[in-house]
DNA sequence: TGTTAATAACTGACCAGTCAGTTATTAACT
DNA sequence: AGTTAATAACTGACTGGTCAGTTATTAACA
């Protein structure tokens, strides 16, 4: 074996703060194809060009590794809805159509939509998890709407409406398209935006006081 | 210590065909709060009052074991629903109003309602597990639930509708009771009749020709 | 030279699945 | 009835592999 060559320059990170979204990132997708408890640190690590080590220098635990991936995917979302909801001019329902539209986008393109299914799974494992989810994300999404829909009764635009059963409702396609995504898309898969599309007609028909076409 | 009151004497099984039913009872409760994964197959075995090696007497695998529990758990209830709509006498939509109100009755009060999750959580690592779930149970309910719309749509009690997407957005709000109740029933408890109660008002708008109340 | 970032080898716990052996039950034959 | 032989039901210690988390060491750089 030949001594003098170099062997592997092995370049070390210059930018030390881009480490932890690279980890999270591959431990998106490896959490996305495996779940969480299967999912393998090994190869969380190999997919962001890290050893298993370094994960442990910027994260705790698995745990906390699998909270940083909720939160990175999950919190940006939700704050856009929120920005358009407070930013809110024109019809109401119009607004609830640009808000179905993207969270259909977003479950339909993004690997984001697993992190439901994830947590949902690992809840009773790590119910910690669960409440910070049900706080951080469900909590304030339902929060959201049921702000949307009071403007929309205010208004005079929407019936008047048990409030939280029908945010409840508003959400339950998206997470179950979300969920079908995660689970039957390779054997059947699911045309998200029409079905979410046909959701919103329906809620025309439920929502409005008026019902006109278009 | 009283001698005569019978001191289990460790009774053997004399009916060996109640063992199966039995373990896979045990597993639906050990798979319902540790997941499949984070199950032990000791748990199960201990809850059924019997040793592990037991289990693999009557069931090849714990992926098997976990089928058989699912098998279990679903069908008896699908076959329900199915014999309800097939002897199927007065207006449609008091049909899918009893239906809506025992799928609600399962989810709130049975372990039942833990299987989609399961099933979804576990679809990446047993793709085959998916098929059979998607084929068995899936594909099954929603076509109950495109014939009963054909019925009314037919009969002239429901507005023509993209019977597909109708189906999928009934079945939506169950299928978040059912995850929620596994997630989140502890943080923040769901009245899951209620909010059904609302979805079938809701659904009352979408789906009948004429709107009028009660 | 000392400090920081990263690694790779290691450890210890955990658990699905196995199998050699044990105990109950039944059959067969006095 | 009582004894024995055969079988069915069951057990639990063990194995082999997996993986989260740890640590001793090395490279880079100021």
């Amino acid at each position: 074996m030949p001594s003098d060559d170099t062997p592997e320059p092995r370049r070390w990170r210059r930018r030390k703060d881009e480490r932890p979204q690279e980890i999270v990132a591959a431990a998106l997708a490896v959490f996305a194809e495996r779940g969480f408890a299967a999912a393998r640190l090994d190869d969380v690590a190999a997919r962001a060009g890290v050893s298993k080590g370094t994960l442990y220098l910027y994260f705790p635990s698995k745990e906390e590794l699998f909270k940083a991936v909720v939160r990175a995917a999950i919190l940006p979302n939700l704050e856009r809805a929120e920005r358009l909801v407070d930013g809110a001019p024109g019809a109401t329902f119009a607004l609830l159509d640009r808000i179905l539209a993207m969270m259909g986008e977003v479950i339909a393109t993004t690997q984001a939509a697993i992190i439901p299914k994830l947590v949902i799974a690992e809840a009773g494992n790590f119910p910690e998890l669960a409440a910070f989810y049900h706080q951080e994300v469900v909590q304030r999404g339902l929060a959201l709407l049921a702000r949307l829909l009071e403007r929309g009764v205010a208004r005079g635009e929407f019936r008047p409406l048990p409030i939280d059963h029908a945010a409840r409702l508003i959400v339950a396609p998206l997470l179950m398209c979300a969920m079908w995504r995660s689970a039957f898309d390779a054997v059947a898969p699911l045309d998200v935006s029409a079905l979410i599309a046909t959701h919103r007609d329906h809620l025309r028909r439920v929502l409005l006081v008026t019902e006109d076409t278009a």
